[in-house]
DNA sequence: TCTGCTTACACGTTTGAACCGC
DNA sequence: AGCGGTTCAAACGTGTAAGCAG
């Protein structure tokens, strides 16, 4: 079995998760972006609990906040704005549309490695009728979690920043005996694609900052057949290897029936007269082909937007060129959020971005911050129905977390600060929720009203806040100084060897069972949810896996090798004070909300009084709603979109290890699919660190009473051979023969079910 | 009977080796 | 011999429809 031990340098090291709530601009600091049950709940918290806004000291050229973008956010908003679908095969399916993405605000000089993960973006299984998505139940236990790396990492700033990037190679599937590594998802599902770029300061050692980005709107349904006839159209009308099912194509409705008469004609035909082949070509076409008109004209796409023939999108032809080169034009489409400032020393850690007045600010590299306003094409989400149904009703937020309307409010409870770690950073101006370094139960599943993928408030809108200011900035080039600087990636690390195989850590003998934090959150957990066939929770031989940083942490590291279990490190104080506070809010804010003490005692790092300040996050974080029966869905068609980029989640990278922040976790709010968000997902770095069980509290009481039903899964990897990051994953390998390789990219399993 | 999944199929795109000319 | 461009075939990606299972 794989674990964290076999890819050390796949812990995050001092994770310094800094998750980000976005909110308008206009809206107060401290009100989330979405308004939800769940918000209203916290609203209602004590007011000490709401830390005040930290002034921030931005910094952000010098920081150097990494920015994200999408850059076919108009495709993909084009079939979010219909119910975006996804085919899963038990072979791997691409998706359609592609995850393209620009980075920008990367340090040149460093190398990152760029993650996929696709995660549930409820708790609900769906099923397409009428003319909308409805959930009809709980959400089938969760699958491994896999994690697609991008196959040129790890790659310099300057590489990523240079092109466009591109994770089409990524394939899904719906065979949970995938051996591929292929990302494993369960069909008739929702699931929300989120993308990590994590400092790589050394291909074995993984710890540098780490910047998580969410973009609603490639929200999508699992489905082993396209049950909406207009996204079939629109993927036929996108994508080019569907050209053949086009009007003009020689596979589209109208040849095939043709083909199909003739061939029964033909065989009519055989019985009494020898077959004229060519009179019973089925592909003679000829006469389509003069149609040299745009497919859209011949497509019955009546409100669909209609593709170019050539470019895939008449509409948004941009959407599928080629990717731009760097200072290219953006889409107007797209918004950007600015980025989160990874206060370290602050107790609160918030992320502001600043709105920018329209859509039709234009990005270069240079302007990283441009915040277009998606209110034009993708009006609020209550105003707009979307194609993503609502499951539920929006009283679910209360035992649900949902994403960021219930995170916002939350002051930052933890500022863990890293006395390693110099930070310029100054304090976000907007409280953070909850800091953790382990955030993966926040932000991983993102958990969803269990029926109801209920829409956002009117009041959601995606106005960005500016860290120093209030009001709208306007369109044009960002102004970065005034954002908060995210990382501190500027000066290079250390590279640090790895440490013999001796020296990491067992996570067998070490991590006695218990659930990945990640696994437990991200499970969706549901009383009334069957357990995976391979959850082995209760196995004491499964896997488990510590925050990552512990892992980082725990490695040996030459320059300056913080203890972390031995002597808690004053962020870990931090986070244990944190932990409280946010405890109680959370508590308040979600009643159904399990107590931090049942959490830790399912997972020895939550239970560790060191905290790690993951805690924190949990105890933020409302236990799953069961498996609800059929949910009443109202079927939302069409969700408004958020902007096409965001800031990410800056997670500051950290000069040494130990963990250094917790920021707010924002969740991607499940019922408001469309609401753009930065969300921290941890789950996809597992960390052990066997020292840390020492300091759990086994007196825990119901640690499984929650996540019981989530097995820990041994962590996979598989890589193409042809990435770049071959060697030093075949070097991971190499300790323990588990490595997968295939041309389509590096997969990362981390909740893998068992591994060889 | 209905729903969902698997599989085979035809068509188009992508990819990379082979070939050619400079 | 090296380089760049073109050609070609295999591999791959795609949606559809039939068949199967529960």
């Amino acid at each position: 079995m794989l674990g964290v031990e076999v890819y050390p340098s796949l812990a995050m090291g001092p994770q310094r998760l800094t998750d980000c709530c976005y909110r308008d601009r206009e809206t107060p600091s401290h009100l989330p972006l979405f308004s939800t049950t769940c918000e209203m709940a916290v609203r209602a918290a004590p007011q000490r609990m709401l830390a005040p806004p930290v002034p921030s000291e931005v910094n952000g050229k010098e920081q150097g906040t990494v920015f994200m973008e999408l850059e076919n956010s108009s495709l993909w908003k084009q079939f979010s704005s219909v119910g975006t679908e996804m085919i899963i095969t038990k072979t791997g399916r691409r998706m359609f549309p592609q995850l393209r993405v620009k980075l920008s605000g990367l340090n040149p000089s460093l190398r990152y490695i760029l993650l996929l993960e696709v995660i549930p973006a409820d708790a609900s299984r769906y099923r397409f009728q009428g003319d909308s998505w409805q959930a009809v139940g709980g959400a089938e236990a969760r699958l491994p979690d896999r994690v697609f790396i991008h196959p040129d990492s790890p790659a310099t700033g300057a590489h990523w920043q240079s092109r466009t990037i591109s994770f089409h190679r990524a394939k899904l599937t719906n065979n949970t005996l995938d051996t591929r590594g292929h990302i494993i998802l369960h069909s008739l599902h929702r699931y929300q694609p989120r993308l990590h770029v994590i400092e790589a300061r050394d291909v074995l050692m993984w710890g540098g900052g780490r910047h998580s980005f969410v973009f609603p709107e490639t929200q999508f349904f699992t489905v082993t057949a396209y049950q909406n006839s207009k996204i079939t159209e629109l993927k036929i009308n996108s994508n080019p290897f569907a050209k053949g099912f086009r009007e003009n194509g020689m596979n589209n409705k109208r040849q095939r029936e043709a083909r199909l008469k003739r061939k029964i004609s033909c065989q009519t035909n055989q019985q009494s007269e020898p077959l004229d082949v060519v009179s019973c070509d089925p592909c003679d076409s000829t006469e389509l082909l003069p149609q040299s008109t745009t497919d859209c004209q011949e497509l019955d796409l009546e409100d669909l937007p209609i593709p170019n023939p050539v470019c895939g999108y008449g509409s948004n032809a941009r959407a599928f060129q080629e990717a731009p080169v760097a200072g290219e034009p953006l889409d107007l489409d797209q918004a950007y959020l600015t980025p989160t400032i990874a206060e370290i020393t602050a107790p609160i850690e918030s992320v502001q971005t600043t709105p920018s007045a329209d859509n039709d600010g234009l990005i270069d590299n240079s302007a990283q911050m441009i915040l277009p306003s998606y209110t034009p094409a993708f009006p609020t989400a209550s105003s707009s129905p979307s194609s993503f149904a609502a499951a539920a009703p929006p009283q679910c937020p209360a035992s649900y977390p949902p994403g960021p309307s219930t995170v916002s409010p939350y002051p930052s409870l933890s500022a863990v600060s890293s006395t390693s770690q110099p930070t310029s950073a100054s304090g976000s101006l907007y409280p953070s929720v909850s800091s953790s370094t382990y955030p993966s139960l926040l932000s991983s599943p993102l958990p969803a009203p269990t029926s109801s993928p209920s829409l956002p408030d009117s009041n959601s809108s995606y106005h960005l806040l500016s860290p120093s200011s209030s009001s709208p900035q306007p369109q044009g080039p960002p102004s970065m100084p005034s954002y908060p600087a995210l990382t501190q990636s500027d000066s290079p690390h250390p590279l640090i060897s790895p440490p013999p195989p001796s020296t990491y850590p067992s996570l067998h003998s070490s991590v006695p069972s218990l659930s990945h934090p990640s696994i437990l959150s991200s499970s969706l957990p549901s009383s009334n949810v069957p357990s995976a066939p391979n959850e082995i929770n209760s196995a004491p031989t499964s896997c488990s896996f510590p925050p990552p940083n512990h892992v980082s942490s725990s490695l040996p590291n030459p320059v300056a090798p913080p203890s972390i279990t031995s002597q808690p490190h004053p962020s870990i104080i931090n986070s244990t004070n944190s932990l409280v506070l946010n405890q109680a809010s959370a508590t308040s804010a979600f009643p159904s909300f399990p107590s931090s003490s049942s959490l830790h005692a399912s997972h020895p790092i939550l239970g560790s009084s060191a905290g790690y300040a993951l805690t924190s996050s949990t105890a933020s974080f409302p236990t799953l709603p069961p498996a609800a029966p059929p949910h009443h869905v109202p079927s939302v068609p069409n969700h408004p979109l958020p902007p096409a980029s965001y800031l990410p989640f800056a997670s500051p990278s950290p000069s040494s290890y130990p963990p250094s922040e917790i920021g707010p976790f924002s969740q991607f709010n499940p019922s408001s699919p469309y609401l753009p968000e930065m969300v921290h997902h941890p789950p996809l770095m597992p960390a052990l660190d066997p020292s840390l069980p020492s300091c759990l509290p086994s007196s825990s009481p119901a640690s499984n009473s929650l996540y019981s039903s989530f097995p820990s899964y041994p962590l996979r990897m598989c890589q193409d051979p042809r990435s770049s990051f071959a060697i030093p994953l075949r070097h991971i390998y190499g300790q323990h023969r588990h490595g997968h390789t295939h041309g389509q990219g590096a997969y990362l399993d981390i909740g893998g079910r068992g591994l060889l």
